[in-house]
DNA sequence: CGCGCGGTTGATAACGGTCAAGACCCGTGG
DNA sequence: CCACGGGTCTTGACCGTTATCAACCGCGCG
């Protein structure tokens, strides 16, 4: 279980302003980077050479299906969503991706992105090179083993929105839904029992695979049960066991992330 | 897209009896396997000290949920299933897997198996011992190369389903899925417009979401719409323009695999 | 022959989608 | 500071699709 906690954004800051100069030895993200199990030596290989962070605002576009892969890309500060999409205009999320998430590792297959990804929020992105990373990749089968983890994890999440989606109810998928916020910010055991959503209805009815209006209603459903409160994108008061035994299932404690 | 096919048994027989014998030059599966864009010189590498061929019967058990990862596997013949399940009894074929796919990668990220994986046929597995496929991987990029690009693969190949099982009806689903097939065996533009359906009613009910009413019924209706003809597990006559109308989607010639 | 299993068909009900209206949120400008 | 407006979100009424429950069919097998 990752166990980063996202709730003191004045010294996220400070060490913003520290990592934006391209040192991966003092990212904020490391603990859950590519370069996560790492030692010290291992870290610089991954500094500027091979490292761009960048800006990016509301609404930007980071890939989109079709392109080459330039870049692996992991997120430092804030929310990605991703998204399937056809040329006649149907698209469905399939991902929300955040802080230490790596992204673009669909395009490893053939070269292409088959995803596109936007910015749900202001955040700050660190791109490495693939080209540069294959190489380097050669070299340190450390760095190549972490690629491989980060992949498979990658596959085990889509698995898990799979089931989510397959044969639940309304409210059942966005339980799930729930948990798995709650789970990424290692907030199980936490004090902490409410969220913030940095995406906007139509985003996360579009990952549920339901209509606006269902998931309005399904918000509603389970605040009336009490599993928690909803105010806008923010939902407070989280019954963690509540929401566990409506979905009759058990978590483990040792959710290792790769 | 790939070209083998799969309508020859006899022949298959034949080329079966060498490659249980160990031999990656010889196997019937190499253009698709593990070491498809590897040269004469790295093929032998993948044989006999690294890999095991085995037989498996109907309904036996390939891995479980939580099983340390022994291996990575190779389909010589026959189908499997892949399983997502919880221990409350829940569960959901998220995969079919058939000649020359890989299975068991879902494992790399933390060392243990995260589906279940069962045969749905007889068949032949080739199995590759993972530890040292690890070795080897550290001591020949283009072997690495092949392990990501097929993990990508298989995370592209959720990210469609996903989108199949969100926002589509139960005919729109059973559409992508016929399609789905006929693209992996090959048959885009053959003159075999028919299929054997290797699994049940309710492995397939299960993949696509669905109750096997549903199906049975969304069968029946694409049937009477002369999209194909069904006959138990026999799909014929399948009008592969129609499904692609009735899904307003195009498909590019160039479905390249791993 | 008759049982059991997998599959289909039918009747009914509920869940979720659709359409329409209204409430709320928030930025902009008076 | 408040009024306005546009977009987002919620609520309500209705209807269609799909799940549910039940019966039946066909086939393989003891």
């Amino acid at each position: 279980m990752r166990t980063f906690q996202l709730d003191r954004p004045q010294v996220f800051e400070r060490f913003r302003a520290q990592s934006i100069a391209n040192s991966c030895i003092n990212c904020i993200s490391k603990s859950t980077c590519l370069n996560s199990n790492l030692d010290i030596h291992h870290r610089e290989k991954l500094t500027a050479e091979y490292t761009h962070k960048f800006k990016v605002k509301v609404g930007d576009a980071i890939f989109h299906n079709g392109d080459p892969i330039q870049s692996i890309y992991n997120i430092s500060k804030g929310f990605l969503k991703l998204e399937f999409s056809l040329s006649n205009g149907q698209h469905q999320v399939t991902r929300f991706a955040s802080n230490g998430d790596l992204v673009g590792l669909d395009g490893i297959a053939d070269g292409r992105h088959h995803l596109d990804a936007y910015a749900l929020t202001d955040g700050v992105i660190c791109s490495v090179n693939y080209g540069r990373l294959q190489s380097l990749i050669e070299k340190d089968p450390i760095i190549q083993k972490s690629i491989e983890r980060a992949i498979s994890n990658e596959l085990n999440r889509a698995q898990e929105h799979l089931f989510s989606l397959g044969s639940h109810s309304v409210e059942e998928k966005l339980a799930y839904f729930i948990l798995e916020l709650l789970q990424k910010e290692g907030r199980f055991k936490s004090e902490h029992n409410s969220l913030h959503l940095p995406m906007n209805r139509g985003d996360l009815k579009s990952y549920l695979g339901i209509t606006v209006e269902s998931l309005s209603r399904a918000l509603t459903k389970l605040e009336g049960a009490n599993f928690f409160r909803v105010k806008n994108r923010e939902i407070n008061d989280i019954d963690f066991q509540k929401l566990i035994e409506f979905l009759d299932i058990t978590i483990e404690e040792s959710g290792q992330a790769y």
